[in-house]
DNA sequence: GTATAAAGTTAAGCTAACTTAACTAAAAAG
DNA sequence: CTTTTTAGTTAAGTTAGCTTAACTTTATAC
């Protein structure tokens, strides 16, 4: 039996470590390769989302529109990312990484894991089935939460609109 | 069995998806209390690794020792952290979060980790035995990484100066 | 004991990220 | 069809983070 309070503890203990790797590799990617944070994490953004426009770029990192398309137009230039005329919206663009900013980021991402390979090199083999179905349960329980829109859904059905 | 690349794969898979909420948690905490990243990404440090310098803030940030004397005092004057001399080398700062400020970190800590919690409660207790075992298997030998010093380890015990 | 290195601070100046405000253009609402 | 909302851009101006350079103080090396 694993209480609660353990099992979260547990996982913190875990994210702590991998937390402090990954925005230290991120930082540090982010410098070598002459990028700011903040570019550097809308290309990302785009890595994981792509396809979206100027406004989801403010939402996600809480700047303003205008804000978020001077930054986008620093990456255009830089030939990392493609802004293109939404076809179904014409005031909308569509922002994604170009060939050039995929190959970065593919490189940004191997290095941001190499530890996890340096990890998984040291385990035994019944420790990869153990840790490999632990967390394929994770990962899907972590997108069932993603998939709920909110937190506390209604009763009904009915839609409101304020 | 489980191959190599097939456990890295789970792994990152999951890695991704809690990256990709702590580091947006992150942000919005900072932002909230009225903190930088830079500022912010110092708290932290001294949360999990206090009792340091400023040079080990230059050297964790990759930024220049002036930069960092700059961010300390900033935080100082904020009262989120002290600097006290440190009695054994009276040139070197001894630099730790105040209560305030670890008040502050607790706070955030909390709210990064709210979807941990959020993830726990989804779990059958077969599925937490699971969890909580192989993570703290990944835990441990990545503890077991970072005591190790350098990459290559030399054959003897030769201390290298240079 | 003198010279050198290390830890930290301060000042001056640059740059990039942000903001607000004013604007264009297209979509949605009435 | 007119009004309002939404998506995005541009310009002007502020600020915070950063750098280099010059400096003080303490520790280490020779």
């Amino acid at each position: 039996m694993v209480s609660s309070s353990q099992l979260i503890q547990t996982i913190r203990q875990f994210m702590d470590i991998a937390m402090h790797h990954s925005i230290r590799e991120r930082a540090h990617f982010a410098k070598a390769i002459g990028f700011s944070m903040p570019q550097f994490g809308i290309l990302m953004q785009l890595h994981y989302r792509g396809n979206c426009g100027v406004s989801d770029i403010s939402d996600r990192f809480d700047i303003t529109n205008a804000a978020a398309s001077q930054l986008v137009d620093k990456l255009v230039q830089s030939g990392m990312i493609q802004r293109e005329e939404d076809p179904h919206d014409r005031r909308a663009k569509l922002l994604n990484l170009t060939d050039k900013g995929k190959e970065l980021i593919q490189r940004g991402i191997e290095e941001r894991y190499r530890w996890v390979d340096e990890l998984a090199i040291k385990l035994t083999s019944e420790e990869r089935v153990q840790i490999s179905q632990a967390l394929d349960i994770m990962t899907r329980v972590a997108r069932e939460l993603e998939a709920e829109p909110v937190q506390y859904p209604a009763e009904n059905s009915q839609t409101v609109h304020n």
